[in-house]
DNA sequence: TGCGTTTCCGCACGACCGGTCGTACTGATA
DNA sequence: TATCAGTACGACCGGTCGTGCGGAAACGCA
C-alpha cells in the first residue's frame, strides 16, 4: 500500500509539471512513463485511462493551488492584507521557478474551452470556484470597512483574474521584463478604485 | 495559378477555422483534407511543411484580424470613439458566430508559450503588435485630450488586453452569460480612469 | 487538337499515440 | 510454506500522425 500511493504521487507530481509545459493533451503516456524511469504499461497500473490521469493530476494541481496561494492568504487579517497576499501569492504561483511551465489551469483553460466531458467540467468548477474566493475576500473587505459598501465583488474578481491572465501572458508569450510591474499597477489601480472614498 | 491559389485560399480559410476550435496541434492535416473534400496528400501538396501551413494560416487570421478589428476601428475620429471602436470590435471578435471557437491567437498563445521556433516568434510579433496598436490609440486620444497628459498608454494598453483575455475566458470557459457585461464594465472603469479629471 | 504544366490522388513510410496482454517479482498474510 | 494482492515489465494491438513519391486527371495555352 505505501509503495503503490508513493508511486502513484510521483506520477502525479510529474505529471502536474510536465502538463504545465505540454498542455493536457501534449502530456503523452510513453513521455510521462519515461521520465519517470518506469514502462508505460507500469505507470498505467496506477490508472484506468488517461482522463482518469488528467483528472487526478487536475486534483493535485488544485491541492497545490490552494496550499500555495489560497491558504496562507487566509491567514492575513481580513480585508486589504488578505486581497494583497492573494494577488502576491497568485503571481508568484504563476512564475514559481520550481514549477516551470506557466500555469496549468490557463493551458488547460484554453485547451478545454470547446470541447466537453469530465474534465472541462473540473477546470470550469475549479475556475468559479476561485472566482467565488475572491468575490469572498473582496466582501470580507467590504464589511472590515476597507472597500466600499456599493462595490459590485464579483466583478472586483472578474478584474483581479484579468489582471492574473493578462500577467501570464506578458510574462510566459511575450517575455516582458516589465509583466510584473505592469500586473502590480493594474491591481494596484483596482484596489484603489474598490477603496473607500476619502 | 488561379485554381492553386484558390484551393490555397479554401485551405487556409478552413484551417483557420479549424485552428480556432482545435489550436495548432490539434489541427490535423487529416482532419483538414477530410473538412475539405481533399486528401491528404492533395492538400500537403500546397505546403512544405506543417509548420509552414501554421504560419500560413496565422497571418490569415492576422489579416481577417486587421479587416475585422483594427481598420474599421481607426476609421473612427481619434480619441474615444476609435478607442471604444476597438473594444467593440474586438469584442465582437471574439464571439463571432460565423467563426466558431473563439480566438486563434488566445489558444495559440497557451499552446506557444513554452516552446520556441519561426510560429510561437510570429504569435509573439503579433501580439506585441496589437499592444502597440492600442497604445498609440490611448496615445492619440491623449493628444486630442480625451484621455489625461499623464497617462501611461503601455499600461493601458496591458489593461486593455486583460479585460479581453478575461472576457475570453469567461465567455468561452466558463459560459457566464454575464461575461459582455463584466467586459463592458472593466473596460468603462479603465477609459473613466484614463480621462481627464473634471 | 495537342502538349506541358498544374493540381490532386493513391499508397506507403516510420514514428508515435492510448491501451491491453501475459508474465514475473515482491512482501504480507494465513 | 502456500497463497495472493500489489506492482512493474516487455511485447504488442489498432489507429493516427506528418511526410514523401509516382502517376493520373484537369487545366491553359499553342
Amino acid at each position: 500500500m505505501t509503495k503503490g500511493t508513493e508511486t502513484r504521487d510521483r506520477i502525479l507530481d510529474t505529471a502536474f509539471r510536465l502538463a504545465a509545459r505540454e498542455g493536457l493533451d501534449g502530456l503523452s503516456l510513453a513521455a510521462l512513463a519515461g521520465k519517470l524511469g518506469l514502462s508505460k504499461s507500469g505507470l498505467f497500473a496506477h490508472f484506468d485511462s488517461k482522463e482518469e490521469l488528467q483528472l487526478e493530476m487536475l486534483r493535485v494541481a488544485s491541492e497545490r493551488f490552494v496550499d500555495k496561494v489560497m491558504r496562507p492568504a487566509f491567514k492575513h487579517p481580513r480585508g486589504l492584507p488578505r486581497v494583497r497576499a492573494l494577488f502576491e501569492n497568485w503571481r508568484r504561483w504563476a512564475t514559481d521557478p520550481s514549477l516551470p511551465g506557466g500555469c496549468v489551469f490557463v493551458a488547460a483553460a484554453a485547451e478545454l474551452d470547446d470541447r466537453d466531458g469530465p474534465v472541462r467540467a473540473y477546470v470550469v468548477l475549479q475556475q468559479r470556484g476561485l472566482l467565488q474566493a475572491i468575490a469572498r475576500a473582496a466582501k470580507l473587505a467590504v464589511e472590515v470597512g476597507h472597500f466600499r459598501r456599493d462595490l459590485d465583488v464579483e466583478q472586483f474578481a472578474f478584474e483581479f483574474l484579468a489582471i492574473y491572465l493578462a500577467f501570464h501572458h506578458a510574462q510566459r508569450l511575450l517575455r516582458d521584463p516589465r509583466a510584473e510591474q505592469r500586473a502590480r499597477r493594474a491591481y494596484m489601480r483596482l484596489v484603489d478604485d474598490a477603496a473607500v472614498r476619502h
